[in-house]
RNA sequence: GGACCCUUAGCUCAGUUGGUUAGAGCGUUUCCUUGACAUGGAAAAGGUCACUGGUUCGAGUCCAGUAGGGUCCA
C-alpha cells in the first residue's frame, strides 16, 4: 500500500475518481424490482449558464442526497439536463449576430435557428461539464434538454391535449410587453423596481367652458396623446359638474375626450382625476372597456411613438418622448407643475428595461388542477422544507391568473397551430378556434400543409420545464416510459431549489403533474415530488444578492482549483442553513479545504501507527476488536460514534444539512482527532492494548468516511480504497451505511457492549486534563513536558485517574503525577476528578493565585446562590418535574463541594 | 397596502418539544514546530440573546406590541 501523503492533494485525486466512477457507471440508476427508489431531477440549467455558487450550493445538495440514498442502498437516480431557455439563449445569439452588425431578421426564421442551434451544441453543455467537476453524481447516460425530439413531443402533446380540455385559449389582452426582446412576458417575468421619475401635474381645458381647467397627475406625459377619456370617482363632490363633459386633449392631434365617472378611480391618489390610455396600461384598459372607449396605441412593439402621437413625438424613443411631452406641454401652458416621484416601475427579467403594457393577441392558459395543487401541499402529499414556503405557494395559488403562455420569440416550441391560409386572425372567435376548418390544431400538422399557415409564436420556456418531473422520463411514449423506469422512478423523491421558482417552475410542476400522471389515480401517485427543499439565496460578505453586474460573484471554478471541489463543498453546505439566505465567506471553504486535510492527517496517521488489518467489512473489523481490552475512551468514543449516526441519520430526515455537516466535523476533529488519537499515542505503544486501539479507529474511520462520503465524496473515495476498506475494483458507494441500531447489533454479536459509567469517567477525565493545562498556562508553564503534579482525591476519582494515567499524562505534559493526602501552598485547580497541584513551590506566586482563587470563589458564589433561590422557591420544588429537581439539587452539591475546596486552597495562601 | 422572515460574542451563524453556568467556526490575545496535520495543537478574553410588556415554578425559546433590517405579492 502506497504511504499517503503529508497534504492532500486534491487537484489529483479528484481527476483520477472522477473517471474510474464513470467508466465503471457507477451513477446508472437501476430500476430494481424489491429496491426502494430515490429519484431527483435536477433543476435545468438554462444552456447559456456558467456555473454559480448558487448552483454549486443547489448541486451540492443533490448529490448529498443522492449518494447518502446509494449507500443506504436505494435504486437512486439523479436525473441531469440543461433547459432551452427561450429568451436568454435568443438574447445571447443576437447579441452575437449584433457585433456583426445583423439581427435575427436578416437570417430569417430558418437559419436563424440553424446559429442558435450550432451555438447550444458548441457551448451548451459548459455547464454541465462543470458539475462533474464539483463531482455532481448524475446518471450522465440521461441527459436531458428541452428541446430533444421527444421532450418537445411531450410538450406539443401537452399544449394540444389542454386545447382540447378546454384550458388554453386565444385572447387580446394587455400583457406585459417588453420592447428590447419584443414578446410578451408572464406577469412572473416582471420584475417591479422602484424608479426616481417625476409626477406631472397636467391640465386639459373644458370644451364647453374655456378657462376651466381639470388638472390630471400622471408619470407618463407622452401617453397623452393615447388618452380618450377622463376618469373622476362617481362620488367626488370636485368634479360633480364634469361628469359626461368633454376636455381638450394637451397633447398630440387635437381631440375632445370625455370626462367619465368609474368607481376603480382612487380619490386620494393625486388630484383625483384620472387619465385614461387604454392602450397603455392595464387599469385604464379596463376602465377603457367598461366605456366603450377606443384604445389609441402611440407606442409601438420596440418602444417608439408612433404617428398617432404627434409629428413632434412620432418616432421618438418612449423615455426621450417623455421628456419631450413635458417641454411641449409646459410650452403650451399645460403643464402646472412637476415634483420628484418615486414608483414601483415593472421590468423584464430578461432584459431589464421596463416593460410596456401592450394589447396583443396571446394564447392564454387556464391552470388545471388548481384546488389539487393546493391540497397536495395542505394535506402533507408534497411535504416544503423549511415549511413556511408552502404558505406562499398557498397565496399564490389562492390569486393565480391565467397564464400567457405565448412568445414572439423564434427558439423555442412553435405553437402547433395551423390557421387555414386567407384567414383573418384578428377576427377569429373562440368558437372560430374549434372549427376543424378554419384553425388546426395537433401534434402532426394538417395532412395539406400548403393550405395553412402556422402559429409563428413559441411557448413560454417554463410550458416546457413544467413537464420535467415526467417528460424526462419518457412520457408519453410508452416504450420510451418503459426504458427510462417512469413506473419506478416517478414521483421524485424530493426536490431541490430556490424559493424564487416556486411560481415559476415549483407550482406549475405540481399542476402538470396531477393534470397528466397516471390519471384517475391517487394523488400521492401523480405528485411530482414528495419533498421540496428550498435552499437559501447565497449574498455576498455585504449581504447583497450575487451578481454578474456588481462582480461579487466568485468563479466555483477558481475555489475548486484552490479549495478543491470537497473543500467547496463541505464550506458552503456548513454555512448554509436551512431557510436562510447565506452570506458567502471565503474562510468557511477555506476551513472546508482544512477540514479535509485533517481527515487525510488522521488517516495517515492510522496508515503510520500499524499495519492494516482486515478492514473489508464491519463484521470484519468487529471480529478484530477485543472488549476485554477496552479502556474508558473506548466505550466513550463508540458511544459517541452511534450518537452521532444517529443525529445525522435525524438530520437528513429533517434536511438539516449544514448541521450533519457539523455534527460530522465536530465529531471528527473534537472526540476523535483531538481526543481519542491524542489518548492512542501512549496505549499504541503499549503492546497490550496496541491492537484493540488500532482496530477501533479502523471502525470509527470506516463509519466517518460513510458518513461524510455524500458531503466530500473524493477523498473519502480515496481514503476508502488506501486503508483497504472495500475490495479491489469497488468503490465506496458499493458499501452500505450501516444505521446506529445496525451497528449495535453487530457489535452485540461480538461480545461488546458499551459502559455507561466509562463515558462519564471520559468526560470528567476531558475536565481534569483541561483544568490540568489551564494551570500550566496560566504559570507559563504550557510547552514545559517535565512538570511534576500532586493529586488529592478520592478513592473513585483516583481509580479513574490512575486507570488513564499514561494518557492523560502524556496529553497535559506531565512528568508525573502522584497521590497525595494534603499539599499546601502550592497552586492548585478544582477539576472533576480532585483537586490537583502544581508541585513548583518555589515559584508560586502567591499574590496573583489568591486573586485568581478569589474570582473563583465569587463566580461560584454566584452559581450557588442562584442555585439555593431556585430550590428555595416552593413553586419550584412542587411544580418542576422530578428530573429537573433532580438536577438542581445535584448541581447544588458539586457547586457546594467546590467551593468548601476553593475556599480550603484560599485559606493555605493565607492572608495577602 | 398585504404576507412571510430576521435581530444571540468583533464577524457569520447554531440553539430541536420552555429546564444545569447560552454554543460553533472565523477573527483577537498568549504560548507551542512534542515522530498525523502550523491547512496544526493548547489556553484565554469576548454575550443585560433588539426593546417593552405578558404567560409560566422557570423564557434566547411561547404570546402581544414597538423599533430596525430583508424578501415576496399588490
Amino acid at each position: 500500500m502506497p504511504e499517503i501523503s503529508k497534504s492532500y492533494e486534491p487537484r489529483d485525486v479528484e481527476r483520477k475518481w472522477y473517471a474510474s466512477w464513470l467508466a465503471s457507471r457507477q451513477f446508472a440508476a437501476h430500476a430494481e424490482p424489491g429496491r426502494e427508489p430515490y429519484t431527483i431531477v435536477i433543476p435545468p440549467p438554462n444552456v447559456t449558464g456558467v456555473l454559480t455558487m448558487g448552483h454549486v450550493l443547489n448541486n451540492t445538495l443533490q448529490d448529498i442526497l443522492i449518494r447518502r440514498a446509494r449507500l443506504e442502498g436505494h435504486a437512486a437516480l439523479w436525473l441531469p439536463g440543461t433547459d432551452h431557455a427561450g429568451i436568454a439563449t435568443q438574447t445571447v445569439v443576437e447579441r452575437e449576430l449584433r457585433k456583426q452588425r445583423k439581427t435575427r431578421h436578416d437570417f430569417g426564421r430558418e437559419k436563424f435557428l440553424e446559429q442558435v442551434w450550432a451555438w447550444r451544441h458548441e457551448k451548451g453543455n459548459i455547464i454541465l461539464e462543470q458539475l462533474r467537476r464539483l463531482g455532481a453524481s448524475c446518471d450522465w447516460d440521461r441527459t436531458q434538454f428541452t428541446m430533444d425530439p421527444h421532450y418537445s413531443r411531450a410538450v406539443l402533446t401537452v399544449f394540444v391535449e389542454l386545447f382540447r380540455r378546454g384550458h388554453i385559449y386565444r385572447g387580446k389582452r394587455m400583457v406585459n410587453w417588453c420592447p428590447a426582446s419584443q414578446t410578451a412576458l408572464s406577469d412572473e417575468e416582471v420584475i417591479m423596481k422602484p424608479v426616481n421619475g417625476f409626477l406631472y401635474r397636467v391640465r386639459y381645458e373644458r370644451v364647453d367652458a374655456p378657462g376651466l381647467f381639470l388638472e390630471v397627475k400622471t408619470t407618463r406625459p407622452e401617453t397623452i396623446p393615447g388618452d380618450t377619456a377622463i376618469a373622476v370617482h362617481p362620488d367626488d363632490p370636485r368634479y360633480a359638474g364634469w361628469i359626461g363633459r368633454k376636455v381638450r386633449r394637451p397633447l398630440g392631434p387635437p381631440a375632445e375626450i370625455p370626462v367619465i365617472a368609474d368607481t376603480a378611480v382612487d380619490r386620494e391618489f393625486g388630484t383625483g382625476a384620472l387619465k385614461i390610455t387604454p392602450a397603455h396600461d392595464k387599469a385604464d384598459f379596463e376602465i377603457g372597456n367598461r366605456h366603450h372607449l377606443p384604445a389609441i396605441e402611440v407606442i409601438t412593439a420596440t418602444g417608439q411613438m408612433n404617428d398617432l402621437a404627434g409629428p413632434e413625438l412620432a418616432g421618438k424613443d418612449r423615455f426621450a418622448a417623455r421628456k419631450l411631452a413635458a417641454e411641449l406641454l409646459r410650452a403650451s401652458g399645460a403643464l402646472v407643475a412637476e415634483e420628484p416621484y418615486a414608483n414601483n416601475v415593472g421590468y423584464s427579467e430578461r432584459a431589464d428595461v421596463p416593460v410596456e403594457p401592450r394589447l396583443t393577441w396571446q394564447w392564454w392558459l387556464r391552470y388545471p388542477r388548481v384546488e389539487e395543487a393546493k391540497a397536495a401541499v395542505r394535506d402533507g402529499h408534497i411535504r416544503f422544507h423549511p415549511e413556511r414556503w408552502s404558505k406562499v405557494y398557498l397565496h399564490w395559488l389562492e390569486n393565480i391568473q391565467d397564464w400567457c403562455i405565448s412568445r414572439q420569440l423564434w427558439w423555442g416550441h412553435r405553437i402547433p397551430v395551423w390557421y387555414r391560409r386567407g384567414l383573418d386572425r384578428d377576427a377569429l372567435t373562440e368558437a372560430d378556434l374549434r372549427d376543424p376548418a378554419k384553425v388546426h390544431i395537433s401534434l402532426e400538422g394538417p395532412a395539406d400543409p400548403a393550405d395553412w399557415v402556422q402559429e409563428e409564436d413559441v411557448l413560454d420556456t417554463w410550458a416546457s420545464s413544467w413537464l420535467w418531473p415526467f417528460a424526462t422520463l419518457g412520457w408519453p411514449d410508452p416504450a420510451a416510459q418503459r426504458a427510462a423506469g417512469l413506473d419506478h422512478f416517478y414521483p421524485t423523491t424530493t426536490l431541490v431549489t430556490g424559493p424564487d421558482i416556486i411560481f415559476f417552475w415549483v407550482a406549475r410542476m405540481i399542476m402538470a403533474g396531477l393534470e397528466f400522471m397516471r390519471p384517475g389515480e391517487p394523488i400521492e401517485r401523480r405528485i411530482p415530488f414528495r419533498h421540496v427543499y428550498f435552499t437559501g439565496i447565497i449574498r455576498d460578505a455585504q449581504g447583497r444578492k450575487m451578481s454578474k453586474s456588481l462582480g461579487n460573484s466568485p468563479d466555483p471554478l477558481d475555489l475548486i482549483e484552490r479549495y478543491g471541489a470537497d473543500g467547496l463543498r463541505f464550506g458552503i453546505v456548513s454555512i448554509a442553513p436551512q431557510g436562510q439566505d447565506i452570506r458567502f465567506q471565503e474562510d468557511r471553504i477555506e476551513s472546508g479545504k482544512n477540514f479535509c486535510n485533517k481527515l487525510w492527517n488522521a488517516c495517515r496517521f492510522r496508515q503510520m501507527s500499524g499495519e492494516t488489518g482486515d478492514n473489508s467489512s464491519l463484521r470484519a473489523i468487529f471480529a478484530r476488536i477485543d472488549p476485554a481490552r477496552f479502556d474508558a475512551d473506548d466505550h466513550a468514543l463508540l458511544d459517541r460514534l452511534l450518537s452521532t449516526t444517529r443525529e445525522v441519520d435525524r438530520q437528513f430526515q429533517q434536511f438539516e444539512f449544514s448541521a450533519a455537516a457539523q455534527q460530522l466535523y465536530g465529531f471528527f476533529w473534537n472526540d476523535f482527532c483531538d481526543w481519542y488519537v491524542e489518548g492512542s499515542k501512549a496505549r499504541l505503544q503499549a503492546p497490550d492494548t496496541r491492537a484493540n486501539c488500532l482496530a477501533i479507529q479502523d471502525l470509527v474511520l470506516r463509519q466517518t468516511l460513510l458518513l461524510l462520503h455524500p458531503f466530500i465524496p473524493f477523498i473519502t473515495e480515496e481514503l476508502w480504497s488506501q486503508l483497504g476498506y472495500g475490495p479491489a475494483g469497488t468503490f465506496i458507494e458499493d458499501a452500505r451505511l450501516e444505521n446506529a441500531s445496525q451497528i449495535v447489533s453487530a457489535s452485540g454479536s461480538y461480545g461488546l457492549h458499551l459502559d455507561a459509567a466509562a463515558i462519564t469517567a471520559v468526560e470528567r477525565l476531558k475536565g481534569w486534563v483541561s483544568a490540568v493545562r489551564a494551570l500550566k498556562a496560566e504559570h507559563q508553564l504550557a510547552s514545559r513536558r517535565d512538570v511534576r503534579f500532586l493529586v488529592t482525591a478520592g478513592d473513585a476519582d483516583w481509580g479513574i485517574l490512575e486507570a488513564n494515567l499514561a494518557k492523560v499524562a502524556r496529553m497535559v505534559g506531565a512528568a508525573e503525577v502522584q497521590r497525595r493526602v494534603q499539599v499546601d501552598g502550592a497552586p492548585a485547580a478544582v477539576t472533576p476528578l480532585g483537586t490537583v497541584y502544581l508541585d513548583l513551590a518555589s515559584s508560586v506566586d502567591a499574590g496573583a493565585e489568591r486573586v485568581r482563587l478569589d474570582r473563583e470563589l465569587e463566580q461560584i458564589g454566584r452559581h450557588i446562590a442562584a442555585t439555593e433561590a431556585r430550590l428555595a422557591n416552593t413553586a419550584f420544588v412542587s411544580k418542576a418535574p422530578p428530573a429537573v429537581l433532580e438536577g438542581a439539587r445535584r448541581q447544588l452539591a458539586e457547586q457546594q463541594a467546590k467551593r468548601v475546596e476553593l475556599e480550603r486552597l484560599r485559606q493555605a495562601l493565607g492572608a495577602g
